[in-house]
Formats: C-alpha cells, structure tokens, sequence
DNA sequence: CAAAATAGTTGACAAAATCAACTATTTTTC
DNA sequence: GAAAAATAGTTGATTTTGTCAACTATTTTG
C-alpha cells in the first residue's frame, strides 16, 4: 500500500537534490561554502547562541563546527565570550562585519531564486508556497520524532 | 511579492536538507557511499548506458564518475564493452551480482522509508503523496529551464 | 569530593569532489 | 579526404569536506 508512496518519496528526493544543487551553485561564486553559508544563517538568527545550540539545529560533527568558527573568528566576522553562567560555553554572536556579510550573501541568494521563480506564473507561485508548506506539515511529524544519534 | 515565496522555499530546503540527511543515514551501514547508491540506481534503470548518459542525469563529474566505475568493475558489479556504433563510448551494465546488490540495497532502503511513514495516518501519507507530485511538476519547469554549466 | 557529564579544541585521517592534462576515437569543415 | 574540432573517458595532483578519537576545562550529580 505505502509502497506507492515509497516510490513517490525516493523519486522526489533525487529531484530535489537536483533543485538543492541548482540553487546552491550559486555559493560557489562566494566566500562561503555551503555549511559555513548555513553556520551563518544559525548564527545570525541565533544570537547570541552556543556551538552546541548550532550543533543541534545543523546536525554538524562538532570537530567540523569548531574549524568554521574558528575561520570566521579569524575573517572578524564572530565575537566569542565565555559565558558568565557556565564557563563551559562560549556566547557565539556575528561582528558588524559578520551581519554585513550575511546579510550580502542572504540578499544574493534571495535575487537568485526570484529570478529563478520568474519562470512561474503567480498563481502557480501560490500553488507552489501551499504545497510545500503541506509537505513540511507533514513531515514535520517524521523529523521530530525520529532519534537522534 | 515572491518575496514571501522566497522564504518559504528557502526555509523548506533547510528543512528537507535535513529530511534528506536522515534518509541517507542508513546509506552508512552499506558498502556504498551516496553517490554511489546513485549511480547503481542509473545504471540498473539505464542498462545499457553510457557514462556520458550518467553525467548528465546526475550533474557529476566526469573524473568523479570514472573512478565510481572503475570501482564498481573491481568489484565485479559492473560490465563494460566498448561501443561498436561509437568506439569512444562504453556500453554499461550491471553484472547479476551487480543487479543483485542493487536490488539489495533498494530493498532495504524501501524499508527504512516504509518504516518511517507508518508515523503518518494512511490518509496523511496520501496527501503527502499528493503535494509531493505537484511541487515537483511546478519546480519541473524550472528545473528543466536552467542553462546547464 | 570523586565520578560522570558537557562544551569545545586539536591532530590525524579518510572520503568526496574538482581541475587540468592526456589518449583515443569520431565528426566537421574546407 | 586530411587537418581541426569535438566527444568519451581516464589519470594524476590537489583541495575540500567530513569523521574519529583523544584531550582540556568546566560543571553537575550522587
């Protein structure tokens, strides 16, 4: 019965890799990779937030996350601060320059996709936006409930 | 406008990246990587097909798909011979061997999925199946109109 | 207060991916 | 129909990305 969906499910996922990887390119003209990309997204809704916190949402190996921030420190884009409350944590939050810089590469990406989604109707871009938060609602249930690690 | 739309679909593939994530974890305990399990999919639904062909459905690299195959051949799963209509291309197939690990790993992959969607109602999973199959028919379009490379 | 847990860093590696140069054919062009 | 351009695939060198285990420094727990 669910075999149906099954097959449904698997061939949606090779497509939308594709799609992920078409809208993703376009980091490759940045100087951010695509998990650095995503570390500054957490960051930059997160502040102030720990490396744990971003570890938690990304699903990111911990030795992986440490580098990049680490490199972002060293670009100037992070501030570190050991928290007051429990000293075995740092308050992670972006410089001036680090918002800049985020909010430059969230600009471009933005541009790109609009540009993208031209090739859509406006109804068809209203379709599009029911859908997909369809699929999220559902699946939401899934991701949630799945164990971690 | 598409303002909104643009969050939403930047928002869902954070999201699905995720979803995505924990599909292919159980890729880990198999002795293929994720491309890999890729292309053994394009392969067996392809047979007979040219590494080009594989390039092209896949947007991997050519280098990259090379070594996969040769891989793949050392370990007997795959078979080549050289075009006679063209003597610059090979004719890719599976081995049965090859054949059998496919259907192996496609089983258990089936599994895994089925396993997963038993969380969501029979109806749910229906209307899952449904919003599915419209995202990907709108984002087809797109998909389809990009320039490659 | 000793033992266990948590936060993060570091070193050593392994896996994944890219780039350019190269061989061998086939197609195009003049 | 021969030289030039294009196509198919391979190989070597390298870079990027990601993982694993061991370690330091705190904090929490019993």
């Amino acid at each position: 019965m669910a075999e149906q969906l099954v097959q449904e499910i698997r061939s949606f996922n090779r497509f939308y890799t594709g799609i992920i990887g078409l809208l993703d390119r376009h980091l490759l003209n940045t100087r951010f990779s695509l998990p650095e990309a995503r570390v500054l997204y957490e960051l930059f809704h997160g502040e102030p937030c720990t490396a744990s916190n971003i570890m938690e949402n990304m699903e990111i190996d911990k030795s992986y996350l440490s580098r990049i921030l680490l490199k972002f420190t060293k670009q100037k884009l992070l501030l570190r601060v050991r928290s007051e409350a429990d000293g075995r944590s740092v308050l992670l939050s972006l410089s001036a320059t680090g918002r800049q810089e985020f909010r430059k590469l969230n600009e471009a990406t933005n541009r790109q996709l609009k540009e993208l989604l031209k090739l859509l109707s406006v109804s068809q871009q209203e379709e599009l936006a029911v859908h997909l938060r369809s699929v999220r609602d559902l699946l939401e249930k899934i991701h949630g409930t799945v164990i971690k690690k």
